[in-house]
RNA sequence: GCGCCGGUAGCUCAGCUGGAUAGAGCACCAGGCUUCGAACCUGGGGGUCGGGGGUUCGAAUCCCUCCCGGCGUGCCA
């Protein structure tokens, strides 16, 4: 609606210019930082001074005589340096956002998009750092389905490595523990993981040689069979289904599990291989360092100048594939590049489909995707760049710049924090830094611990002000406000930011928060439940916001309006753009702004009827609004707190 | 070494396709609950936008250079 507004004008505005100068110029429309400057804001005036050799004021002043003004524009007038601004209609413009949804994509405009997210190694409990990269993929996916998109959401399993390998050893060899035994392990299962990981790190440093069971463990996982892989098949599956509990915690779901296993066992690197081979996207070396190995060749791509080692291996000189050659074959599959396909199962515990060697027939299709959006932390932005140039090497141009790798920074702990949790020394020296977070060594704020303690805070914060609430109104609500504090958490940050998690900041519900936004849905909430006792209405109608005279709309309340109406443009620039917490900051501004009219414009007691409507109006166009941008982000609203 | 990212108020961060008085939150100080719920609001103090140079009518924003911090640069994943 609003950007209907904007290219009318646009076009407009090139034509006078076109027709006053000569010239030919696509104009800029921003929105002025104030709402007594105008609506929308055009700086052509400014760009063309130097071109015209004119003061840029003159410049604005001549478009603004006799501009051909459309309806929807009440004013024009120039402001500031030569800025030419315009003034809307605001009875129109609420009317409009009243009348149609805020979010309507292009019909057909969308693509099938496979996301992955997640993808935590099934051998401990998830951290705080997955948490990021979980909230930032399930926010994504939401975000790129209201724009048109149809995205399957998956989650990659490393079923068959390493990490997985060194807790199979911490079982059966550290702790002689049988099957059965473990099996019988009570829960928190990924609990008891993550300790036992961080042990046999510490019992591989002992003694050399423990190591090499890591070696046999590794290889028998990735053949899948044997007591070692038996072993690996449980602590993966008790791990999973842990992992999937504590993301259901927060409403995060997936539509795949994809097993590192299958695309083992179904050999999906040979026929990869085969392509790369074909097409001479790679080469077998026969001297040099790299010698006996198969590599691809990256010294033509100018992303990887000056790297000192030009080749990538992708098969080592003992045959076996690297990790990169597994993640080409991986991503052919996404996009359905591959002859092959997994064999699938419905788990139905989990409530999830996952792929197989041997599956069972009359699933959904997978894969086949036209974008494939990788949630990855950004320590893997060069591995990723492999794969793209990897399918780029066998021509599939297309395919290579519809390879995205969503990066996002770190989660360290904030010094405070980690000497909170004893991974630092007490008030030991100035350490002023974060501290990295590390599965093998045991360092990191569990999810799960973290949800507890926001739940606690939460309840804590409701009974001190609500104190006849049932245990389990209690429970649901304490549930929402800490899902919204976490999420929120996690997507105001820059993805480029690396987060110092600090846990008394997590906790704080005032401010930049979730539990913020979720007060002023609260209040507008309430606003209309006393209407509604007062036997007063408690909705305007869209004909009669239509028929409101200019001079109610005072320009807090128009410019809460016009913040509304700004959220289609800044969810199109979050989905394009990867940084989604221009949505998170978008909505704070909201509140703030709903928060600080919630004070000056009392609706109830106001009894001029015009006035009441007009802040009516602006209330249900804010409630609009919040749950829009809520649903995006996957914030609950509750109906009190 | 090379590459990427960050350095803005005491702290955590927005702003960075150049433009209208550098903005939030936390913390601090002073106010506001018999009047739609104070998880809130109003006001205040606090800034050489890492340093230096340049381009421009105009630079936190663009270019060069230096400094500090993080990450990457494996026949690990």
């Amino acid at each position: 609606m609003l950007s209907d507004f904007k290219s009318e004008l646009s076009a407009l505005l090139a034509d006078r210019i076109q027709a006053l100068f000569g010239v030919e110029y696509d104009p800029i429309v921003e929105v002025p930082p104030r709402r007594e400057l105008g609506d929308l804001a055009f700086p052509a005036a400014l760009h063309l001074a130097r071109t015209l050799k004119r003061n840029p004021r003159g410049i604005a002043e001549e478009l603004a005589e006799d501009f051909p003004s459309p309806d929807f524009v009440r004013e024009i007038r120039v402001e500031g340096a030569g800025y030419l601004n315009f003034f809307l209609d605001r009875s129109l413009v609420t009317r409009q956002l009243l009348t149609e949804p805020l979010i309507q994509p292009e019909p057909n405009s969308g693509e099938r998009v496979v996301l992955e997210h997640t993808n935590i190694n099934p051998n401990k409990a998830a951290h705080i750092g997955h948490l990021r990269n979980a909230v930032l993929g399930d926010v994504l996916s939401k975000v790129l389905r209201a724009l048109g998109n149809t995205v399957e959401v998956e989650n990659y399993i490393d079923d068959t490595g390493v990490q997985l390998a060194d807790v199979v050893v911490g079982f059966l060899d550290l702790r002689k523990m049988r099957l059965e035994e473990v099996a019988a392990l009570p829960e928190p299962f990924d609990y008891y993981c993550w300790d036992l990981y961080s042990e046999v790190g510490r019992w591989y440093e002992e003694d050399a040689q423990n190591q090499e069971l890591r070696r046999s463990t590794l290889q028998e996982l990735e053949h899948g069979s044997g007591p070692r892989a038996e072993m690996g098949r449980l602590v993966s599956r008790r791990v999973v289904s842990r992992h999937l509990a504590t993301m259901r915690r927060l409403s995060i779901t997936y539509d795949l599990l994809t097993h590192e296993g299958a695309v083992l066992g179904l050999d999906f690197f040979s026929e990869a291989f085969d392509q790369l081979k074909s097409t001479g996207a790679i080469h077998l070396e026969d001297d040099g360092k790299n010698a006996g190995c198969w590599v691809m060749p990256l010294s033509e791509s100018e992303e990887f100048a000056g790297l000192e080692d030009p080749d990538k291996v992708i098969v080592r000189s003992d045959g076996t594939v690297t990790y990169v050659g597994k993640d080409i074959a991986y991503q052919l599959w996404k996009f359905g590049l591959l002859d092959k396909d997994f064999q699938y199962r419905f788990w139905e515990a989990e409530d999830v489909w996952e792929t197989t060697v041997d599956g069972e027939p009359g699933h959904p299709a997978f894969g086949r995707a036209e974008r494939v959006i990788n949630v990855i932390d950004i320590r893997q932005s060069y591995l990723q760049k492999i794969v793209r140039a990897g399918l780029e090497a066998l021509g599939y141009h297309d395919q290579a710049s519809k390879s995205i790798h969503f990066a996002y920074e770190m989660v360290t702990l904030s010094p405070a924090t980690a000497r909170q949790f004893g991974f630092l020394e007490e008030d030991g020296e100035e350490e002023a830094r974060s501290l990295e977070m590390s599965g093998r060594k045991g360092i990191g704020v569990k999810a799960d611990d973290l949800i507890d303690q926001l739940e606690a805070k939460s309840r804590e914060e409701i009974s001190s002000r609500n104190r006849e609430l049932s245990a389990e109104a209690l429970d649901v609500l304490a549930r929402q406000i800490s899902v919204a504090a976490l999420r929120f958490f996690m997507v105001k940050a820059t993805t480029n930011r690396v987060i110092a998690f600090d846990l008394d900041e997590a906790l704080n519900f005032e401010g930049d928060s979730g539990p913020y936004l979720q007060y002023s849905a609260v209040r507008a909430l309430n606003i209309g439940r006393r209407l509604g006792e007062a036997g007063l209405p408690t909705q305007v109608s869209s004909s009669q916001v239509g028929d409101l005279p200019p001079e109610v709309w005072a320009d807090d309340l128009w410019d809460l309006i016009l913040t509304v109406a700004l959220i289609p443009q800044k969810t199109a620039a979050a989905g394009e753009s990867l940084e989604l917490s221009l949505l998170a900051r978008h909505a704070l501004d909201l509140a703030q702004k709903f928060h600080a009219i919630y004070h000056r414009h009392p609706i109830l007691q106001e009894e001029d009827l015009e006035i009441r409507n007009a802040r009516l109006a602006t209330m249900q166009v804010f409630v609009q609004g919040l749950t829009v941008l809520s649903d995006l982000l996957g914030l609950p609203l509750p109906d009190r707190m």
